[in-house]
DNA sequence: AATGAATGAGAATTCATTCAT
DNA sequence: AATGAATGAATTCTCATTCAT
């Protein structure tokens, strides 16, 4: 019956999507919790660390949820690249569409360090999940590569896909990145 | 010596390119203009009308000053490109990196249609640009596919470029966009 | 083990010298108990009264401990006189140094009627041992004065103790009251 | 017409008298100067420098108004000591009883150094008036013993004053310490 | 055009208190 | 007795906006 801390930030991370960190209030997120605004005190010592604690929780679902796939050896590295990219459009596409941690990083990196930090974190990891199925088909170096530009390529499509409120852009993105890999397998498999 | 609209549009632009909209204050920006907040509801009605002006000025001077390098036919398309290409990093790269179309547009797509439709101009003059001059290489339905991967690419770049408080981001980005239209030409030159 | 009223007062009387009543929170003081603010309400029905029995535990603590010395025949004048100035400053200088009485007093006097009660009834009761001192060296309206001032010495060295923090001021004042009524004696016995 | 500054604080101080500085609110102080909350910020950035402000303008009135006193060469030493006396008062029996000074140290030594360093040097100007006067009807080091005393008497006095809603322990002491004055005086004329 | 004082709505945060478990 | 979640009123502070001078 109670509130809990997942609940509370299962109910902001859509609000602080659509709006951003400094437009959503703790009213909205108290409403949107059936709360008055004074009870989230109780869970959070601040709207500071209600976001940081976001930013670690969606930081660690992509991490054990998205990200892991590329480490699951009992998929083809295709089908594990597919998973991947429907795994986070899945994400990118929920309720206000967005990805949250570019939107909160684009909008914090100046005064919030703190959020910085795991923001960093986040793209870290992906990018890692992208080498280690890249350079299963290339060398490390370009894997390197393609993991960036995969990476800037899916939150350009995003940043389009929130202004022209259309979610083509991203599942197009998605699909060129599918189709790519398998050019550059087949033509370093031709090569070798 | 008198403050102009101009003067309190150029004030503000960086301010808003750094902080974002709501973030800055109507306070920041008199600071920076050496003139009291109130003195600013001579110039614009509103902080929305303010914003609004800066969105239609700094469309415009892309219109003028960069996307109109695209049809330069004085020069190159080669040229051309390395031009656009640089005289758009140059905003990008000035006072605190980032993309004031992309930064407004995503802090206020839901909550002001206004500002969004100038922001749809301005990415649609821009798409035009590199349609114009990918065109020249390539037949018009794929020059529209360059024309959007360019700008998401560039756009996913400025991005981290933002978070990661590291320049390499779209400088290296936009010399793959140059090389990799070397490529495309070439390709299509042989293939003729 | 069970946290008794006991506890409770001696654990919030430190706070409330330190802070003052309405800077102290009661989660400050369930935080020393080592419970959760909302235990306390097993305990006291309200912030008020938990003061009012703080003000009254350490009134009779010093009733029954401080002040009663003056009236232990067994030892000299000089002698109580001595001791019920070390035990006071015992009291005074613990913790953060002041006077619990003082600083309750000051700041709700003209808030909570019902806490000046217990206060007045403090400085009547530790004039009155001055008094009983006194009026053994000297008559009794003088001894009125000598008490009179005796606490205001006191209390205003503690003030200057506390602004300056250094104990100083108070050790000093106790000692020259202490000569100070040797010297009354002398005189007074000369005179008779 | 306009709320200046110094109106504000000549408003504030005898409500942070009366209630101290944690239990007097800026709605209390706004609702005394007859504007709304939010106007106090135009005039000062926060609480804490509205009472750093006030510190200081009170401060300097004392030493311009009150501690000069001591200094003023045409009148007699004894005169002066009562002007002085006389002005002091004035100001600790005004409105709600007691001393800004004292009130604010003690509530805040602990939390606000910036404060403290104000009240400091208040205590520090006081100390030196009465040095100045007392220097003149003994040596130094007695003169500095004197006027610690007579300041601790006097903060005492008020102490009492405040709890008992009794003005007559103020004017009391004040009575004493010229008779004191003139005793020493006498005393030491004599000796000499 | 500029000033600067005032507004008023609303933000984050605090805290004594209540209450079901 | 203790917990811990929730309350709701109050507090400090912010900010876009207005307006007389």
């Amino acid at each position: 019956m109670a509130l809990t801390k997942i609940d509370i930030l299962k109910k902001s991370i859509p609000l602080f999507k659509k709006k951003g960190y400094g437009a959503t209030t703790l009213s909205d997120i108290a409403l949107e919790c059936g709360v008055l605004k004074g009870s989230l005190y109780h869970h959070f010592a601040s709207k500071d660390e209600l976001m940081l604690t976001a930013l670690n929780y969606l930081k660690q679902y992509f991490v054990d949820r998205v990200f892991a796939i590329a480490y699951n050896e009992s998929m083809t590295v295709e089908k594990r690249l597919e998973r991947l990219a429907r795994k986070s459009e899945e994400q990118f596409l929920e309720g206000p569409g967005g990805c949250f941690m570019a939107m909160i990083g684009t909008e914090t990196v100046i005064n919030n360090p703190k959020f910085n930090e795991v923001i960093l974190l986040f793209f870290k990891d992906w990018k890692q999940a992208f080498v280690h199925l890249y350079s299963q088909i290339c060398d490390y170096k370009l894997a390197m590569e393609y993991a960036d530009k995969a990476i800037m390529l899916i939150e350009g499509s995003v940043l389009m896909m929130r202004i022209h409120n259309n979610p083509y852009y991203l599942t197009h993105v998605q699909e060129n990145l599918l189709t790519e890999f398998e050019s550059i397998k087949s033509y370093n498999a031709i090569k070798n």
